[in-house]
DNA sequence: TATGAATGAGCTTTCATTCAT
DNA sequence: AATGAATGAAAGCTCATTCAT
């Protein structure tokens, strides 16, 4: 009872595999025959479903970025409201700073700042939807610990910019822009630095 | 006494105008007859002098590094061996975050983060030509700053390290990877604030 | 009580559009797709309707043929059986000489021109069905006008095919094989000659 | 000796071959590795010469109109400028009967009248090159036959394109605009009538 | 050495046509 | 009967690269 045609599917089929092309070829190595064969169909189908491989490229980067968005909103999300703040903050980094070295979000970095020319846009774009989604989500999260007596009063937005510099900067530093692949070892430590930064200047 | 067709010239305009025609259009969207007409030469001459196009542009990128090169370490060879040391390093400071900012040197930086995929062994070759050199021969002038007397003693290496890193860890993240032009005043408030903090610590 | 579903009426909605887009694009730059949304179908239905694109284009040139032919037939029948010759054969060549000079007749000698090698058959066909019964009809015409003795004996089909000759012959020539559109003036004054010449020479 | 390179004969080959496919199949149809093939060369050669399909096509028609015009003018160049102008005109009439109705000069016809909706300009361009330049042509000689006393006083040029009427119009009838191949004593019949006609009103 | 000319390979895109519902 | 979706096939055009002079 499992169709596999189904418009849905196909699209999303095609997107995926418009990523893990381009995560691999980069744009203009990448053709487009790969990616229909990939996704499982005939090259018009992509052009049925997207414009052009430009205007597939920008849809695959869209979803890859909306991927990455709800798997950070998922880590913010498990910082309890209540309770220990230091052990919720560090799990938190912990989860944020891994899923930011993950495949995917190294390949949707990677991507958009290779075609900074060609996609000038797409810079702004996936910050929007990854780091500001982000860092709103993050800052309410504060706001409750602060609502709740464990945080002191402070600007949230501020403090979760903050958490999120002291995570992400030393991050990008270290991989190289995301070129070398960091031991997991090293993103825990500096995931619990960020936290311990935070809670010490702010519990 | 310029002749306009020797051997050398034309290499050397052939690396140039294929550094311009790639920090212009990118890799890919660059193409050999463009680079040649920039060049005003013919299609096979390039040919002659570079086995093909990605010889070229590893070639072109490295004759860039060795300008960029030059030019850092010309900044550190203004650093008064002696003297007021706030006052030289503050001058260098100044030189190397413009000279981070110009043109030649951002596309130089593009060009190697685009092309990561490709050209993987570019961002250390890059690296260590432009940032490596420029390191030793700035531990060198602050050694001599410690002998002087000027610096209190330390190890030049990591001064320089730091002294560097305050300067290009900023200029990159505000000007988005090199994406947007800062205006002169805030690259000279960034050299500022690295040459006084590295003065503050160190002298 | 025009239900805008049925199968009929969709046929006709093919066929028009068809006609009309082959008319404005061409055989070869129109497309299928864009016919059936001239229509308001879908592009499926064209083929239910239709075999392919090659049948589809003999039938919409045929079926406007057929149009064409009806209003010719239309011009003819305003031929007072009796009455004065004069006035009656002026009248009908103006009708038909702006009939041969509309849209529709012209996109239709275009198309039939256009396409002499893919569709031979076409100049045949479509010249059966609009001059061949006009001058059918017209000799009819002509036959009653002389047994009512408003002509001179003659042989019917030879006047009706002289006459339909010097309307389409100075016709085609002066609007470059109906590629200029001509002013009703104009048109209208050859229609007049055609009428005297053949009024003087058989009345 | 004989290269069988040569930028020019290259050049040549592709207006010949291009000119030969496009005849056969129409512009659509014809497709440029056809074209490439067919004249010995490479894709890209042609789009070397011709920047494309379109500009291939257009100068493949100026060639061919050229070859018809030169046709033409030898033609006329034949006209004795004293002697019996009956003799004169009549062959000359017979000879370019004959080239208006052979392969190259009907394809040519064709191909423009077909093209009319996308090459607009086609039209007049080949009707200069062609009709424009063998009436001025024609009408020169014919003034040497006023002025030699074998022709009464009259307008050369009015008389010259009075001659390719009766010529060219009942040829393009009578082929139904080049459709037909006319068997070859049927144009001289024609030519005999044009030359006859011309030769009883002004000599 | 430098070049005009030529080419093999490949890419994006389009379109007539057909499934499956 | 009508349609949304999918596809096979092909065409125009570009480009890195190489002959042959």
């Amino acid at each position: 009872m499992t169709r596999t045609g189904g418009r849905i599917d196909k699209r999303q089929a095609i997107l995926d595999a418009a990523f893990a092309v381009f995560a691999r070829a980069g744009f203009d190595a990448a053709n487009v025959q790969e990616i229909a064969d990939a996704a499982g169909v005939a090259k018009p189908t992509v052009y049925n479903h997207f414009q052009d491989k430009d205007t597939l490229f920008r849809a695959a980067l869209a979803a890859a970025a909306e991927q990455v968005a709800a798997a950070n909103l998922a880590a913010v999300a498990r910082i309890a409201p209540d309770g220990d703040p230091r052990r919720s903050l560090t799990r938190a980094a912990r989860a944020l700073a891994r899923r930011c070295c993950d495949e995917q979000s190294r390949a949707l970095r990677t991507l958009t700042y290779a075609q900074l020319g060609r996609f000038p846009e797409l810079l702004t774009d996936v910050h929007a939807v990854t780091a500001g989604r982000l860092a709103d989500a993050l800052a309410d999260r504060l706001a409750r610990l602060v609502v709740g007596g464990q945080l002191r009063h402070c600007d949230p937005a501020v403090v979760a910019e903050q958490f999120l510099a002291l995570l992400t900067g030393p991050l990008e530093r270290r991989s190289q822009l995301g070129t070398r692949r960091l031991p997991a070892a090293e993103i825990d430590a500096v995931a619990d630095n960020a936290a311990e930064t935070i809670v010490r200047t702010f519990a």
